[in-house]
DNA sequence: AAACAATCGTTGACTTTTTCAATGATCCGT
DNA sequence: ACGGATCATTGAAAAAGTCAACGATTGTTT
């Protein structure tokens, strides 16, 4: 085997037009991103997405599941699944909505936190991983600018 | 409503620290590109992945159903689908490998190149839009730095 | 205050997409 | 020529996504 097993090599088929397609490129980084974060996450009973919603449970925000699924680009009813899950495994709570009693807040648990805690760990090896081509500097500017593009 | 109908503000939930992980943004921005692509491709009977291989076939590289799978991230039973539908439509034609017998190259037909020079135009004005809060340097620096995450 | 339309979370049905194992044909190394 | 690997293909099973409807609640209009 190679000096490294995450070797890559330019694709034939990359010298194509579309290899500079963005929808392309954002499709495919996506693709073999969630595989590796998602390997990872297995680890906790988590997938990309049950993370991102324990987040953003822990992060102090208090969303509420519209604001889950807005944000995640997700369907409501997804959100519930999602929740569920959580919910159940006694790593996310379900709180009523302050202003709003329709809505319902989606805060963490002592554990839920811990959990996150080890996950976002491996996460982060992982991120290291697939940006391994880039500097520093670059993996900055990359970050900033998808951010730009998606919110300006 | 505002001066331009794209108009997107930050949602209060990019301020947490998952706003800037690199796994969601692509995950959000890959979303909404592809909204906005498939609408455009509906116009053509496309959609992003048939899209795609249609691009490839029309690039003149030939590339075998096996590469297309890879280089799309795509299951090779995908692919089949895929180039059935187009081959249907007359826009592409499979092709015996020509040093492998087993593998089938794919084609572009007069048709199909047809169709994608005017898919591509439509396509093009979706990334503007979606790009939008990019400026043209910008721009080229994000394909620049995804292709380098991707292949080195 | 009563009536109305709109929104939130939830459920369930439905469609699409993804994943995976099995198959025949062909290639490659021995 | 044999055996193992790879290609395209099929079909089945699992997962994910889409969508309409519902009760509860909100905000708005009259």
């Amino acid at each position: 085997m190679g000096p490294q097993s995450t070797e890559v090599e330019t694709p034939r088929l990359a010298a194509a037009k579309i290899g500079s397609d963005v929808g392309l490129l954002l499709a495919k980084l996506h693709a073999t991103g969630s595989l590796l974060n998602n390997k990872a996450l297995a680890d906790y009973g988590l997938r990309e997405r049950s993370f991102s919603v324990l987040t953003l449970a822990c992060s102090g925000l208090e969303p509420t599941q519209r604001e889950l699924a807005d944000f995640l680009s997700l369907d409501p009813s997804q959100v519930v699944s999602l929740v569920d899950d959580l919910e159940h495994r006694g790593l996310v709570k379900r709180a009523q909505g302050k202003q709003d009693r329709r809505a319902k807040i989606i805060v963490s648990t002592t554990e839920g936190r811990r959990i996150h805690n080890k996950a976002r760990a491996a996460l982060e090896v992982c991120e290291e991983t697939q940006l391994a081509a880039l500097s520093e500097e670059e993996n900055v500017q990359l970050r900033a600018l998808l951010k730009k593009a998606l919110w300006g």
